[in-house]
DNA sequence: ACATAATATTATAGAAAATTAATATAGTCC
DNA sequence: GGACTATATTAATTTTCTATAATATTATGT
């Protein structure tokens, strides 16, 4: 309550920041994308988003570090879907803006 | 028109990238966050911001590079301001979900 | 237990980006 | 032209990512 307004939104933007630099990867992003239309094995994505097995679990496990992404393990498969409503409407506004035809 | 639903989305996925990583550090979207309230000169983006007056500058630059930022001159004095209408509208959804109170 | 498929981890060489200092240019005023 | 302010450029070092290969773990079916 004591911050000055000026330096409230400095320390946002270094926050927000954190969190794009996870989007602004094109595999990262891929996976992002095919995950806002739902939950995915890692096969799965790996298959859509055409990157190698080790580097898409690598991306997922990064991003579930980071809380973006939850995962659930059904048998030898694991499904991984996105965490935070937050990112969410993100996606979906970037899809917005710039996927619209 | 013959490309399939499922590459357009990596091809899109890989331009969007290149701009959320201009976003992605925490001192450009300082800058891009100041202009978001209006146009402003490098020397007010650089006291608001509290970025060196060099880096300022060659973020700035880079960024009207990009096409994100526009610039004129009035005098000594050169008024940066953004561009983009779908970056105003990214930054303002970025903005909504995660500076709210 | 063995074979196989799905997923995860580790390590590292190479590429890309950030940081900073120093210097340069452009404009204004006297 | 000289002094001063605002902005831009450059270059070199360091730090941070990326890409990839190799290997490890976990689960299923026989």
């Amino acid at each position: 309550m004591a911050m000055p307004i000026a330096q409230d939104i400095l320390k946002k933007c270094d926050e927000v920041s954190q969190l794009l630099k996870i989007l602004a990867h094109p595999d990262r992003l891929r996976i992002l994308c095919r995950l806002l239309d739902g939950k995915a094995t890692v096969g799965e994505i790996t298959e859509f988003c055409e990157i190698s097995q080790s580097a898409t679990s690598q991306f997922l496990a990064r991003m579930k570090t980071e809380g973006l992404l939850s995962s659930e393990r059904e048998g030898s498969y694991v499904y991984y879907s996105i965490a935070d409503r937050r990112l969410v409407q993100l996606l979906r506004s970037i899809r917005d803006s710039y996927c619209a035809k």
